[in-house]
RNA sequence: GGGCCGUUAGCUCAACCGGUAGAGCAACGGACUCUUAAUCCGUAGGUUCUGGGUUCGAGUCCCGGACGGCCCA
């Protein structure tokens, strides 16, 4: 760095002085016994006469956020994992030398306290310390206190520090956590077991999506991250795993949006011997006790709009939807009434779409973005939907669903396609339309070999767990939900 | 890829028509033993994202670039 700020320059020089007093700045192991959390919980309601009688000291460690030096006495707050507490310093306490210790710390150092928790006037549960420690010192200033850190660009690139000065940004990504603890026992629960297949393989299937692409030097050959782990999970099946889970990152190499990153995380489960129908009702109880557990209710507020997950949620066949929201009823009798909706509705087309994909195309169109309370939306055509397996009275459609809400595809499942044949055929149909524009051309004959062997009638199910995170704690931007969203090295 | 907006002190933000770049917090020095945006007195802190251009003079106007955000494809 050419020119070290003014505040940077003090906080190295104050280090220096203390490394040169014999002070260690970072040293190791010491031990905590409590949380400002447990503290507030066993104490915070005492009154502050009953509190006299504790005499008990606790040790608790965290980062000060705040100081307030009254002379010879000062209060600060400082945070650990579970939120803040504050202390109360003394000079008559803790001695001259150990006073003047403190004094000289800075907003952003780690210190371990020891002391007695007590009531001030105010009736804020304080820890009176009675000893502390250094425990890390802190070379940066931490951004401003009650603005906190609002730029975007910082609070994505130094992520860090969102989480140290911007309680909702933690609360986001416990939620997160959560979300993903409740998806896990949900599952565990009924007995599927959780599974991991691979991030790399040879041939990307399972969804349309341009992938990424490595080399492997020692096999010598060209792999892809997954666009999804469907293919691997039913060969599970196949193999009598007959619920199998899998949570665990996909990687597509497209744009980059408020709903696209280009890693995500993706929940995947197959369940043997059920229909999409059951799968419906299986999410309709997820997202139940989702609700509950992370927001408290099945009310909950996204975006200023408030959702209702009370079940059941309707389940509209996806010709129909069409119907309901106003077009006429020749776009599904003729594929050419359809096209030319289409192309009045300015939608970008190629022009050789079949009848099933600007079915599709105006769904997504016209009926998605309407979709805002939960909603399934069922029965696609086959064209969209190569792996799903046709319905029983029409050969054209396919038992599918996918859920919406907010306007926005939450989860995708369907009866799996389990005739290899017409598991062929359908891979043919999808390379055909897509083969020509697309430089790379996959079948996945390991794929097919497994269906041949025999996969018991599945239903299986996808659902984006970063959108389902961003619906359960309000977050605007899938960027929110993500730790580390990919960001343009710095110039 | 296209359109719009943004980038000024560590952080949050000002700066009129182009005329010496400012505040709060943080920092530094001092006072203060129940404050919580503590208070009071004082001090210091800037490649105004970057590179060009116009101008007597550019944070401000023009052009290119970087990074970010929102919208669209």
């Amino acid at each position: 760095m050419a020119s070290e700020s003014q505040v940077l320059k003090q906080r190295r020089e104050k280090a220096q002085r203390f490394r040169e007093e014999g002070i260690d700045l970072y040293p190791r192991d010491f031990k905590v016994e409590t949380t400002s959390e447990d503290l507030l919980r066993r104490f915070g309601h005492l009154d502050p006469r009953d509190l006299e009688g504790v005499g008990e000291e606790f040790t608790l460690a965290g980062r000060i956020m705040a100081i307030r030096d009254f002379g010879g006495s000062v209060f600060s707050h400082i945070q650990d994992r579970k939120g803040r507490i504050q202390i109360y310093l003394r000079r008559d306490i803790l001695g001259e030398g150990p006073f003047k210790f403190f004094k000289r710390l800075d907003i952003g150092d780690i210190i371990g306290v020891r002391g007695r928790p007590f009531k001030t006037r105010t009736g804020e549960l304080t820890l009176e310390v009675h000893q502390f420690k250094l425990l890390c010192k802190s070379l940066r200033p931490l951004p401003e206190k009650w603005h906190g850190l609002t730029d975007v660009e910082i609070r994505y690139r130094q992520r860090y520090l969102d989480l140290i000065v911007n309680p909702p940004c933690r609360e986001t990504f416990r939620k997160r956590s959560l979300i993903i603890q409740t998806i896990r026992k949900f599952l565990l629960q009924r007995d599927f077991l959780e599974v991991e297949t691979p991030v790399m393989q040879p041939i990307p299937g399972g969804a349309a999506a341009r992938p990424f692409k490595t080399y492997h030097n020692a096999l010598e050959m060209e792999l892809y991250l997954r666009i999804a782990p469907e293919l691997y999970l039913k060969r599970l099946v196949v193999g009598g795993f007959e619920r199998v889970f899998e949570i665990g990152k996909n990687f597509r190499n497209e744009g980059i949006s408020s709903l696209h990153n280009p890693e995500f995380t993706m929940l995947e489960f197959y369940q043997a011997y059920s229909t999409y129908e059951d799968l419906m009702a299986l999410t309709e109880e997820l997202f139940c006790e989702l609700a509950q557990k992370v927001c408290g209710g099945l009310r909950i507020s996204y975006q200023g709009t408030e959702i209702d997950l009370t079940p059941p949620w309707p389940r509209i066949p996806m010709r129909e939807s069409l119907l309901e929201f106003g077009l006429d009823e020749s776009v599904l009798r003729e594929r050419e009434a359809a096209l030319r909706k289409a192309r009045e509705l300015g939608i970008e087309l190629r022009g050789d779409e079949s009848h099933g994909e600007l079915i599709n195309a105006l769904f997504e169109e016209v009926v998605q973005p309407q979709l805002i309370q939960p909603t399934f939306i069922i029965d696609h055509p086959v064209e969209v939907s190569p792996l799903a397996r046709r319905k029983d009275d029409d050969p054209q459609l396919v038992e599918r669903f996918e859920l919406f809400i907010y306007g926005r595809e939450i989860a995708n499942g369907f009866s799996e396609l389990n005739d290899p044949e017409d598991q062929r055929l359908r891979f043919m149909e999808q390379l055909k339309r897509r083969g020509v524009q697309q430089e790379e051309f996959f079948l996945d004959e390991d794929f097919l070999v497994a269906l041949e062997y025999g996969m018991p009638p599945t239903a299986g199910e996808g659902i984006g767990i970063d959108r389902l995170v961003m619906l359960f704690t309000d977050s605007p931007s899938i960027r929110d939900v993500i730790l580390f969203p990919p960001m343009r090295k710095k110039a």
